[in-house]
DNA sequence: GAAGTTAATCGTACACCGTACCATCAATTA
DNA sequence: TAATTGATGGTACGGTGTACGATTAACTTC
C-alpha cells in the first residue's frame, strides 16, 4: 500500500547543507494545512472540517493536501495535537510547590482543550500524539520529584489524567447549539420530577464549571498524595 | 420544518384502551431499530453504521427509518443511552456500604461502556440521556445518604463522573486495531528515548486497566470524604 | 357499505463526501 | 539537453445522509 510520502514524517527537513530553499518553496505545507485545519475546526465545528474546503481555504486543490497528508485522519491528529502544545513554567526553580506546578499543568490542559471544544470530541478515537506525551512526562516527573514512589506514579499519574481528560470530555460537551441548550433547559423539568437528589443538589444548573474542576482535583491531590 | 413525528417521543404507546395491536403491527419499531444499530455498532465500529446498512439488517427500506427517528444522529443517541442502563444492586438494606455501592456502580458504568468501545467515543458529542440522568439521581441519592452535606455533593458527583468517563475513554481509545498497536509499539521505542520518567514508571505498558482504576478511584474517594 | 384520514413504508434523486488515478508542470540534477 | 523528482490538481467513482413524494394498509366517520 502506502501513499507516495508515506513512512517516517516525510517532508524535507533537516539537510543542514546550504540554506537554500527546497525547491521554489511550496504553496501548501503540513503547517499550513494544519493552521487552516484549525481554524475551520474552531469555525465550523467537527463536521464542517472537509478535505474539500480545507483546500478552498489555502487556495488549493483538494488532492493536493493529499501529497503531504496521508489521510483525512492525519489532519485530524496533528490539529488535535497542536493544540496541546505545552509551555513549561518558565521559573520550575528545583520542584518547589510540585501541587502548584500539577493543578496549573492541568489547568492549562483543560483550558486549551476548552478553547478548541472539537479537541474534546476527537481524543477518544485518537492514540497519543507528541505533545500529550510530553505532558505526561512532564507530570510523571513533578510527582516523582515530589516523592511519589515509582510504584504507585502510574495509578497517580492515570488518575489525574482520568479526571482531566473526563472534565474536559464533559464540559465540551455542554457547548452546545443555543437550540440545543433549550432542549436542555426542557429537560431540566423533566428532571426535577423524576430526580430528586440532582435537583436538590443543583447538579446541573450550577455553572461555575472551573471551580468545581479546581476543587475536585483538590481532593483527587489530597487522595493520591496525603502525606507530601 | 419538523418531520413528520417530531415534537415528544412520537411513537404510539400509552393509551390503556385495551389490549389491541395498533394498527397491524409494524414492521419497523424504535426497539428494533435501537438494537441492531448497537449490533452492527460493536460488529463495525462508529463509521460502520450507515443508514442503508441499519435498513438492510432490519429488512427495510432505508427511508423507512426516518418514519421512527429524525435523522442519524438520533440513532446514535438512542444507541449511547441503551448501553447506559443499570440495575441497581438488588439488595440496597437501606445504604449500607455506600462506599461498595459507589464503587460498584461506576465499574458497572465502565465495563459497559468498554462491552461497547463505541459509546466511549460518541460520549463527548451527545446530551445526558435518561440512563445517564438516572445514574447520576443514584450516585447522589448514595452519597447524599452517606451524609455527604448538598453543598459538596456537586463536586463530588462531577470528580467520579470526570473520572470514570476519562477512565473509559482513555481505555476504548487504546483498544485499536492490532495494526495501531504495532504503531503504537513503535511509538514506545521513541518514548524511552525522550520520555524516560514513562519509561520508568512503565505508565503505557503495564496493562492492569481494572486495577488503575479500582485504586484510583479509592484514592477519590479518599480525598472526597475522608471523614466518612 | 363508502369516503376520508392517518400510520407506515420505500424508490428516486440530490448534493456532498473521501480519495484513487493520472496528467501536468516547474525546478533540480545529470 | 534530457531525465528525474517535488508538488499540484482535474476528473471520476463509490459511498453517504436525507428531502420529496408516491404508495399501501388500516382505522375512523358517515
Amino acid at each position: 500500500m502506502a501513499g507516495k510520502r508515506s513512512g517516517a514524517q516525510s517532508k524535507r527537513s533537516q539537510r543542514t547543507r546550504s540554506a537554500e530553499q527546497p525547491r521554489h518553496d511550496p504553496a501548501l505545507s503540513l503547517e499550513r494545512i494544519v493552521a487552516t485545519a484549525v481554524e475551520l475546526l474552531d469555525a465550523h465545528g467537527i463536521d464542517g472540517l472537509t478535505m474539500r474546503r480545507l483546500a478552498d481555504h489555502l487556495g488549493s486543490g483538494a488532492m493536493s493536501l493529499y501529497w503531504h497528508v496521508d489521510n483525512k485522519e492525519k489532519v485530524f491528529d496533528l490539529a488535535l495535537d497542536s493544540v496541546l502544545e505545552y509551555r513549561e513554567l518558565p521559573e520550575t526553580a528545583q520542584s518547589r510547590d510540585w501541587r502548584g506546578e500539577v493543578v496549573h499543568m492541568l489547568q492549562d490542559w483543560r483550558a486549551g482543550m476548552l478553547r478548541h471544544p472539537w479537541s474534546a470530541s476527537l481524543l477518544p478515537r485518537r492514540a497519543l500524539g507528541p505533545n500529550i506525551l510530553r505532558r505526561l512526562e512532564l507530570l510523571s516527573r513533578t510527582l516523582s520529584g515530589a516523592g511519589v514512589a515509582d510504584a504507585d506514579l502510574n495509578v497517580a499519574i492515570w488518575s489525574l489524567w482520568n479526571y482531566v481528560i473526563g472534565a474536559t470530555v464533559t464540559r465540551a460537551s455542554f457547548d452546545l447549539s443555543d437550540e440545543d441548550m433549550a432542549a436542555a433547559q426542557q429537560r431540566l423539568a423533566l428532571v426535577s420530577e423524576h430526580y430528586p437528589t440532582i435537583e436538590r443538589s443543583r447538579l446541573l444548573l450550577d455553572d461555575d464549571w472551573d471551580g468545581a474542576f479546581r476543587k475536585g482535583l483538590d481532593f483527587l491531590l489530597d487522595g493520591l498524595a496525603p502525606k507530601y
